[in-house]
Formats: structure tokens, sequence, C-alpha cells
DNA sequence: AATTTTTACAACCGCAGGTAC
DNA sequence: CGTACCTGCGGTTGTAAAAAT
């Protein structure tokens, strides 16, 4: 039953293009356009199937594909276009125009998803990173770092540790993903707990918010709004490429995000631009010199970033609790650890 | 300078949905 | 209605170039 794949035909060619094969290809179709591809090659000459002969044209010869390396702006039209629409790479590729699904690809997988792994964000779910593994190697890091008496110095000194380039705001978001992560360990799963006893005394001062929620001063203190389903400023996109205004009910990614399928254009672009304005203007709030050292007098309360709009929480984990109840995947999320 | 490892990306493969017969 | 075919898509592989040792 069903038919044979068309590349087992005989005697046809696979692998590298040449030029001449190009010319072949290209003097065809500007000849007589693409037609049937299974056609195709047979008329131009071409001693390859239909399929390859799409392929070549459509990711590399097209004369409307644009070449060269993706720009920081394309780079977060991806990344935000990513974490509503997932591996859909041609839809993310129509909202980069000259850009091919498979170059989207390739980029995601080459640079952008290690990017995100560095961040600690997970480029599959574009949460938070929580898996064990992750969290002692940074634990471990951030306990060189307590140990050399820097942690969250001003100089940022431990942002080597992390192998990253340069002590910049995606630095910082790694530590608060450090407590965020537990913070989520501690919530979803009380015996994993006891797992993490050894990583959290590494958290020194910060053992306050996670043990006395309540003492927490939630009033006042600079606001970081570091939703559990992405977004830093790092990635937010410009106004330029998200136009449109955000959304009125301040319905986040988190929100619409779980029917990625479902999500509209202006719900791609618009949501993105409600998240990255919030994020962006909060976190220019952040203490700069030490935003994650504010954090016992108030920061963490701030992390739902909702929580604005509505009654405000009582303490810290009120408002992650209540994050954690709007994350549809949270359940699935911990069985997934779990298991 | 030679060798090994890593990275980037073009191309392939197989599946699924749509359509013509 | 069932079958064969075409096309598009997403995952994966192969390989050349670059970087590291």
């Amino acid at each position: 039953m069903g038919r044979p794949p068309c590349c087992e035909e005989t005697g046809v060619k696979k692998g590298p293009w040449t030029p001449e094969e190009d010319e072949k290809l290209m003097a065809y179709i500007s000849k007589h356009g693409s037609g049937s591809w299974r056609a195709l090659p047979k008329h131009a000459g071409l001693n390859r199937c239909g399929k390859s002969c799409r392929l070549r044209w459509t990711n590399y010869l097209r004369p409307d594909i644009r070449r060269g390396k993706f720009t920081e702006e394309e780079e977060k039209l991806i990344i935000n276009l990513h974490s509503v629409l997932g591996n859909k790479w041609s839809k993310i590729a129509t909202h980069l125009p000259g850009r091919t699904d498979n170059e989207i690809k390739n980029f995601w997988n080459t640079n952008l998803r290690k990017k995100l792994l560095q961040m600690g964000i997970d480029p599959e779910t574009h949460k938070p990173r929580t898996d064990l593994k992750y969290l002692l190697n940074l634990s471990q890091l951030l306990g060189t770092a307590i140990n050399n008496n820097n942690l969250i110095s001003p100089s940022w000194s431990h942002a080597g540790l992390l192998g990253l380039q340069q002590p910049d705001l995606a630095h910082q978001l790694v530590q608060i993903q450090l407590v965020q992560n537990l913070l989520q360990l501690i919530n979803g799963n009380s015996s994993l707990l006891s797992n993490m006893q050894s990583v959290l005394p590494l958290l020194g001062n910060h053992n306050s918010v996670i043990n006395n929620p309540i003492e927490a001063d939630t009033t006042n203190g600079p606001n970081y709004t570091f939703p559990i389903n992405l977004r830093d400023q790092e990635l937010h996109a410009s106004p330029a490429l998200f136009p449109s205004a955000p959304s009125e009910s301040g319905q986040d990614i988190s929100e619409s995000g779980t029917d990625r399928e479902g999500a509209s254009d202006q719900q791609v672009l618009g949501i993105n631009n409600s998240i990255s304005r919030t994020t962006s203007h909060e976190m220019n709030q952040a203490d700069d010199e030490n935003p994650f050292g504010a954090t016992s007098s108030g920061n963490f309360n701030q992390m739902e970033g909702r929580s604005n709009q509505q009654s405000p929480p009582s303490t810290v984990f009120d408002a992650w609790e209540k994050l954690l109840e709007d994350d549809d995947a949270s359940d699935s999320y911990w069985k997934e650890l779990l298991e």
C-alpha cells in the first residue's frame, strides 16, 4: 500500500547540488515555473527526483531568499514565535520574509536552543529549567561564588562561572531562575525538597523568602516580572516587530500559549508585545547593582505580573501558587520530571 | 602544522494531509 | 469510497568549514 518514496527511483542523483544543476533548475523554473515537481526534473534535464528539486528551489535558489546572519530582531521574533507556535517552522517562517523554514529550524537548533538552555530556559517549553542536574550544577556554581564572597556582587564576577560572556541582565535572570526553580520544586513536590536541601543553604539570605514568606515585604522594592513562561529583556520583541497594542485583558502567553496551534497572528504578536513591554518596564526598575539581593524585601511576590492588575497577593507564596495554578502544564511537567 | 572536535547548514527521509481519478 | 499521487512539513543526517588542541 501507499506510494513508494520518489527518492527510491534508481539512478537518481543525491547529495550536494552542483552549480550546473542549479543553473538548469533556475533556468527551467524562470521559463516554465515549477509546475509539477514530479515532472520537472525530466523536463529540465536533471537527474534528480522532484522532491530534491523542490527542496533546492525553496530552500536555496528562490530569488526572494534572504541569506546571511540572522539579526537580533529576527532572533527575538523567532524565540517569541516559537514560544507560541512551537516547532511550526513553516508558520514561523511566514513572519520572517526571505527566511526559509529550514534555515530557521537550523538556526534554532544550532544557536537559539543553546542560548536558551544557557540562560536556564527550557527551549521546548520556554519555562525555567527545573531538572535536578541543571539545578545542582547551577547551585554548585553559585556555591563557588558564595565561597568567593562575591555572590551578586556589583562586579558580577560570577558571571564567568556560568559560562556567560558578560554581566548583563541575562545573567541576573539565571540567578533569579535558580530560586524560582527551587520554589517551583518545593511547591510542586515536597519529596523533592529533601533532594534540594544541599542547594538551599547556598542561597544565603534568600532563604528568608523561602522559609518565612510571610515576613517578606510584599509592598516595596523593585518589581520583577519573570513569568514562568519565559521572557526577559534580552528576548523581548522590539516595538517595531510588535506594533500591535497589548491585550486589554492582560492576557499573557501562558494562557493563550497553551493552545499553540490556535494562536492567531494577532495573538502571537500582540501578546508577546504585552509581555515584553511589561517585562522590560519592570526590569528596568530593578536594582541594577543588586536586583537579586532585594528579593528578601519583596521581589518574588512580584514575579507574577498579572497580580498587578488584581488584588495583591498577601505573601510571596500566594503569588507563586497563583502563578502555578495558572500553569496548565505544571502537573504533567512534574510527572515527567519524576518519571 | 597536523589532528581532532565542534559548528553550521544543506539535503535527505518519512509521514501526513489534500486531491484527482 | 478507495487508491494513487503530489506536496508540504518536521526530524534527522552528512559533510564542509571553523575552531580548538
